[in-house]
DNA sequence: AAAGTGATCATG
DNA sequence: ATGATCACTTTG
């Protein structure tokens, strides 16, 4: 049973605390232990990319689990996700924090993880590792940066932080 | 508190 | 073709 077939949210929980292993071109390995995630939850839910539908860039959160979806942000930052659940059925988990870097955009400069790895699956270039590290607490709140979301859908916890 | 930044998507 | 909208970060 992997992690990533869970639907989003239960994904999001328990990937808090496993490592994102980055192996870069130069041979050189990067691992950082998963302190933050946020899960979005398909169609229905209008903080997800896909609420509105396929189009060419929501496409990859309809492929497989442990796909890569990197998008950039702002025009500055790339998001980091991990497509879950089935195919066809748009969900992913965003890498809000790691060890060493907090916060979305911090986490894929530190990664050095950009477009290039969107719509590829993890294993590659990026890797999970899961070395039996059990947080002590994980705490659930709402998600942030979505104020375009229905007033429902803000309320949701979603976003999960290790304690 | 506010700006910087560019791909993406919906208009025309 | 142009314009609005961002799963953010940094600076003051």
């Amino acid at each position: 049973m992997n992690i990533l077939d869970l639907p989003a949210p239960e994904a999001a929980r328990a990937l808090v605390g496993k490592v994102l292993a980055r192996r870069l071109a130069d041979g050189t390995v990067i691992r950082a232990r998963i302190t933050e995630t946020e899960a979005y939850f398909g169609e229905a839910d209008t903080a997800c990319h896909a609420c509105h539908g396929r189009t060419k860039r929501t496409e990859v959160l309809y492929h497989r689990a442990g796909t890569l979806y990197v998008y950039l942000c702002y025009g500055i930052h790339w998001m980091l996700n991990l497509v879950t659940g089935p195919a066809d059925d748009p969900q992913a988990v965003l890498i809000r924090g790691v060890e060493g870097a907090s916060g979305p955009g911090r986490v894929t400069k530190y990664l050095h993880i950009d477009k290039s790895l969107n719509d590829t699956l993890l294993g590659g270039g990026l890797a999970l590792e899961d070395d039996g590290y059990e947080p002590e607490r994980i705490d659930a709140s709402p998600r942030v940066g979505i104020g375009y979301a229905s007033a429902e859908d803000q309320a949701r916890l979603w976003r999960f932080t290790a304690g």
